[in-house]
DNA sequence: ATAGAAGTTCAAGTTAACTTGAAGTCAAGT
DNA sequence: ACTTGACTTCAAGTTAACTTGAACTTCTAT
């Protein structure tokens, strides 16, 4: 696949694309000229990386994860990860009720109601590391 | 309570609360000469405001889930964001079985893996934005 | 009343993750 | 052969979310 292939199939635009690569997220399997050739599993790969970063890995840590450096460092990261995982998945949990149960509350404030308060301290029981992003997702096809 | 309690009591750093508070996410409700004095609720308020970080929401997000600017466009935009979060909880659960896999399953690579496949591809089957993180979290006591 | 710890402002610096721009290369269709 | 549009590199720009530094003020304990 070239370059527009693999940009149209995992929705991310060739710069990205050139990015990871740079970064060592995902390799072209050779050159067609100047133009670089992707081996399809590339889009796989991709996927994966999209769904990492979307749950607050950074690239680095995405890169550990999958590159195959030592084997069996690989497999204990990855267990560790999924740990991680575990953990913001409650927290997620948490926020979703609070804000349902903040919709649907009728007291003055939010933080004067009990209810949202349990949820908020059970929340903030788990002590996280904030990851980072960007914004901005415009598509540079032409 | 003084500048120094809040961050004690919330764990972040003076600078950061001053930058909230110039961001309109958290009010100090007047001045002891120069230096602001905090009610108690901010505590609740800055535990809310990390977990929505941690959850992948900007800090312009966060802000407008939480002023009373309008009643009703409030409640909406609550239960909007609890709907995000339902797919980002889909999408975690998806990676972490991902990766509980992968560290368990012995395919040469998980991409020959059609059980891993799998879950990339129902992980896959939702599209998110992707939002902005930064790392670093130095104490500046001192 | 004096030192110093802690607070303040404001501008500038930092990091991750990209994007954009300039300038050039090249393969493909006509 | 030649245009053209997709591709390339490389440097610089952008954004969010903070942090750091400099220069200054002020509460607090001695």
């Amino acid at each position: 696949m070239d370059i527009a292939e693999v940009a149209k199939a995992s929705g991310l635009p060739a710069s990205t694309l050139r990015f990871y690569e740079e970064k060592g997220l995902i390799r072209s399997n050779g050159r067609n000229g100047l133009r670089r050739i992707f081996n399809d599993n590339v889009v796989e790969r991709l996927a994966l990386i999209s769904l990492g970063r979307s749950a607050g890995f950074t690239l680095e840590e995405i890169g550990k994860m999958f590159t195959p450096e030592g084997p069996e460092i690989n497999r204990s990261l990855l267990l560790a990860k999924a740990g991680e995982l575990d953990k913001k998945i409650n927290e997620l949990v948490s926020m979703r009720d609070g804000l349902r149960h903040a919709a649907a509350c009728k007291a003055p404030s939010h933080f004067e109601c009990p209810k949202f308060l349990r949820l908020l301290r059970i929340a903030g029981k788990k002590r996280v590391r904030r990851p980072n992003n960007t914004k901005k997702n415009i598509r540079s096809s032409r």
